[in-house]
DNA sequence: GCCGTTTTCGGCCCGACTGTTTTCAGTCG
């Protein structure tokens, strides 16, 4: 569905026709029941944005797996031209000059028409565009050998399920950067400990949504996955081999470096994928926790394993004890359907009771936001009154009353002062004037965080991961402001952002700034994604203290109060 | 292409920014 709307926005189709694809596509894929199921009831037409064509078309695709509208969209302009969409600043007009007057299908075709200086040509554009659309193809190329952890632990996650069925198995599990929980990884890696690796191979070679089988030996396959994305299984036959190839294979490169010369100091050999000896004789590992062990330190989560200080940490004893999820207590960036969201605020505060939480803040948009339905004044105070009776009826979860109020052009903010002092929270963000300056965009940021009702500074650098940059800040002004105005910083846990990552979040906690981990979530599913956040808090070795939303209820509210006196 | 208690047509997704123009089209959040 998303790519027909794709195609018909190149074709020129009128946008609100592409607009009711695109909702479609994205409500089947939020359907809560099996869409062939619906069919089967012939209850399509229940679904709100379904209408007699769509019904058609979803029921054509289910039956025989393709359609033929779609393939007349696609006998009109080469497939691979839908790829020059992800190029920032190139819509789809553009794509259709450039398609129509110099004949470019693909990426290269276009980077090489723009070195050539071909673009500067074209109605409607200049050198600025061919500029910025090499720009794009650069950032594009760098992502092209990654992946977001947000698309490939899911995917990791799901072949574990299946393989761990199977006959024999006996452990296996995710390894590499994904275990570490970089933000973007290369692959994925998975390792097995099973006495029968024949059968582990072939039903791993067999799941669904395999593009092709690239390599396999006796003890390793490698398959190449429809989402663009390498996964290799690796094969052990005995626990002492398993739990040394996990450790070696969770890497990092450097972390194994420096332990490997601990180790060497100590006399002992670490060896990939063998088992660690001393004087070539053997030493059992039973588990992971044995490695560190033998060379007299403290077990180092995988999220720390690079090499920034967590060896020299352990042997001193003073590794952080980092945060986990299970210390979460509440979610303080969420949107419900009073903006952009789908949730009513009841819905959400349930959801996330049910997740265990003990509050939440409900931040919707404010009103300049025109796109997300930003609140008015009148519809926030509105609101207001409406949490209040939540609060007053629902039982195990407190609901704030917050607002993600964006931070206009020149620094000041999207209500006044006597809105914002009714709020129990104030989250602050940029969503315009991206481009500009540094210079600006710190001052901007700078003023907002003035404000005695802002507490919370959210995606502080604006980043979109492998899709866009983020804007020009002078994070350290930033950051020591934050510290003098007792300014909290959000991680963004939402896996397109992680924003602010594991350094800055590192170096906040450094400069001695607390910082909240939020999903941003505009659907309750979504609050799920509280662990994406969580991993970049461990990798910037924050502990509860760090992390205002560990706290409970009352501490939280104090914390909030201080800048109002 | 969907929707509708103002229902079979006409509105729906607005407004700011950018880079191109020289008054505005295209893009994006």
């Amino acid at each position: 569905m998303n790519e027909i709307a794709d195609y018909m926005e190149i074709l020129g189709e009128n946008i609100y026709k592409i607009a009711v694809y695109r909702k479609a596509s994205k409500i089947i894929k939020e359907l809560k029941q099996d869409i062939q199921d619906i069919l089967k009831e012939d209850r399509l037409r229940e679904i709100p944005g379904i209408g007699k064509a769509l019904e058609a078309k979803i029921k054509e695709i289910i039956e025989t797996g393709e359609c033929a509208y779609h393939r007349d969209l696609k006998k009109q302009i080469p497939e691979d031209l839908l790829e020059l969409l992800k190029i920032p600043g190139l819509g789809a007009k553009k794509i259709r000059v450039i398609y129509e007057n110099l004949k470019v299908k693909n990426i290269d075709e276009l980077k090489a028409a723009a070195e050539q200086k071909k673009i500067r040509d074209l109605r409607g554009m200049g050198a600025k565009t061919e500029l910025n659309i090499l720009k794009g193809i650069k950032m594009l190329e760098d992502n092209r050998a990654f992946t977001i952890l947000g698309i490939a632990l899911p995917i990791a996650e799901s072949i574990i399920d299946i393989l761990k069925r199977v006959e024999g198995v006996e452990e296996i599990e995710i390894t590499g950067e994904i275990r570490r929980k970089r933000e973007m990884v290369r692959q994925i890696e998975l390792l097995a400990l099973t006495e029968n690796p024949h059968i582990t191979k072939k039903v791993f070679k067999q799941m669904p949504g395999i593009k092709e089988v690239l390599e396999e030996t006796p003890n390793r396959c490698s398959i190449f996955l429809d989402v663009g994305i390498k996964a290799d299984l690796e094969i052990t036959k005995e626990r002492n081999e398993f739990i040394s190839a996990l450790y070696y294979s969770t890497g990092s490169d450097k972390h194994i470096a420096k332990m490997v010369s601990i180790a060497g100091t100590l006399g002992y050999r670490i060896l990939k994928n063998e088992t660690i000896d001393i004087n070539d004789k053997k030493i059992t590992v039973e588990k992971e926790q044995d490695v560190f062990n033998i060379l007299n330190m403290p077990y180092i989560i995988p999220e720390l394993r690079e090499d920034c200080g967590e060896v020299e940490a352990a042997l001193e004893g003073e590794l952080p004890k980092v945060i986990d999820i299970a210390d979460i207590k509440g979610d303080l960036h969420i949107h419900s359907n009073w903006s952009d969201g789908i949730n009513t605020i009841e819905e959400i505060a349930q959801y996330a009771r049910d997740l265990g939480y003990k509050y939440i803040a409900i931040t919707d948009h404010s009103k300049s936001l025109a796109i997300a339905k930003g609140l008015t004044e009148r519809e926030l105070l509105k609101q207001i009154e409406e949490i209040k009776g939540l609060n007053s009826r629902i039982k195990g979860i407190s609901v704030l009353s917050g607002i993600e109020v964006d931070i206009l052009m020149d620094g000041t903010l999207d209500y006044p002062d006597n809105i914002l002092k009714e709020l129990d929270i104030v989250i602050a963000s940029v969503h315009t004037g991206f481009k500009q300056d540094k210079f600006q965009m710190t001052n901007r940021i700078i003023k907002a965080m003035n404000n005695r009702y802002v507490n919370i500074i959210a995606h502080p650098t604006g980043r979109l991961l492998g899709k866009r940059q983020g804007y020009e800040v002078i994070v350290d002004e930033v950051l020591k402001e934050a510290r003098e105005n007792n300014i909290i910083l959000e991680i963004n846990a939402s896996p397109d952002r992680l924003d602010l990552n594991d350094i800055l979040a590192r170096k906040a906690k450094e400069m001695g700034v607390k910082m909240a981990v939020n999903t941003d979530a505009h659907e309750v599913l979504r609050l799920e994604e509280m662990r994406y956040g969580v991993f970049v808090a461990k990798r910037a070795w924050l502990e509860n203290k760090d992390i205002i939303n560990t706290y409970p209820l009352n501490d939280l509210l104090n914390l909030l109060k201080i800048k109002k006196v």
